[in-house]
DNA sequence: AGCCCAACATAGTGACCACTATGTTCGTCT
DNA sequence: AGACGAACATAGTGGTCACTATGTTGGGCT
């Protein structure tokens, strides 16, 4: 009876199916972009048929609204926004983890570019329904980067007069902007570049000395 | 007679033709991106053949090819840089342009982001001609953005000790930033935040007062 | 035990795509 | 004046696309 347990594990998992299909999904579009992924291209990543696909998911752009709520979002927040909790000084924080969001990047990492500014740069033009939820996640990353800040001035690590919410969105910009040009450059140097100029640029706001341990 | 010569003017002029071609496609791809413009969209917003567009460029990369070379440069330099002649201070131009750069901007043109971003972000990662002629846009915007600063420094303008070229990188970045994620967004207000975020830190390297006419 | 429906699998289908094969026309050059 | 080639125009062509019509199968529930 050992056979049928094991076996039977794969074969009807509907949870699973929809998990093993947005997984491909994302890699594919991440890579390849979301218009010239076919659906044909996630279903033989993900070894299912498109039976499948289409059962689980109406339409392609279903699929696609589906990667921003379920995947995107998670991804660019367990990213850029909750490493910054293991930070007593969360200016401190932002700089160090654009730099470590930078050296852990793999080439491949680097050549695709962010999957958030990806999907707004290709898609929020001509899909409102993807603009509305890519606006939701470029939003949470500010929202909590403003809630970061404000944590950092309760405890005395910023200036006087710093206006939060412009810098929490300018903060969101340069992290995009950076992530966007050095899919294009392919040049290591030039992200310490962005690096230093981004750490010069929160000093400026910060009411103490920054000091980063390397 | 006259007939055949009014008439004649708009048969058998290769170079205007090339140039309609290119003038249309310019249009779709930057609103719809490079993939998602058919050659036949193409062809009916210009008027012409098929027959014509395959005999002026052999394939559609090409057209892309030279749609980068021969007209989004353009476009970007006389946009960013070209208009930095004007100023005497070159940080206070570029803090003003900038500005007008934004306030320009029709509604449309947020809604279409810039056009090179666009094509970074779409072609980069999957076609290396592209990548490398993206490369030339974005590098030639960068060393005139430091030419300038250097021009700045030279006359006084600039603190000592600032990277020209570090600074200038993240310059471009925050310009291109800017307009990636205002393409999102579609809210003024998140403008001139950016503008006053950007004006904040061209100013912590002047050496002078800044003053602005609005 | 048998029924039923979610969860797939298979095999198309029309639309659109970049591109081509081939024909025609006009200006230029001798 | 006649030839010739660049500058088009017309009508396909194979391939790919998102999507669908129609089966089949397995597990849960009575």
């Amino acid at each position: 009876m050992v056979s049928k347990g094991s076996l039977a594990a794969a074969m009807r998992d509907p949870e699973k199916t929809r998990m093993r299909i947005l997984g491909a999904a994302y890699d594919l579009v991440y890579k390849e972009g979301f218009r010239s992924t076919s659906v044909n291209d996630i279903v033989m990543k993900a070894g299912v048929t498109q039976g499948a696909f289409f059962h689980h998911f109406p339409t392609k752009n279903d699929l696609g609204y589906a990667l921003v709520d379920e995947v995107l979002k998670d991804m660019m927040m367990e990213r850029w926004t909750k490493p910054l909790a293991a930070y007593k000084n969360p200016v401190q924080g932002m700089i160090a983890r654009f730099r470590k969001n930078m050296d852990d990047l793999s080439d491949e990492e680097i050549r695709s570019g962010c999957p958030l500014n990806n999907l707004m740069q290709e898609m929020s033009s001509i899909d409102p329904v993807f603009r509305e939820k890519l606006r939701g996640v470029l939003l949470a990353w500010m929202e909590e980067t403003e809630r970061y800040l404000k944590k950092a001035e309760a405890e005395g690590y910023l200036r006087p007069g710093v206006d939060l919410k412009k810098a929490s969105q300018f903060i969101v910009t340069a992290e995009v902007g950076s992530s966007g040009v050095m899919k294009n450059l392919l040049d290591r140097t030039v992200y310490y570049s962005l690096y230093e100029s981004f750490r010069r640029y929160m000093e400026s706001m910060s009411a103490v000395e920054i000091l980063l341990e390397v």
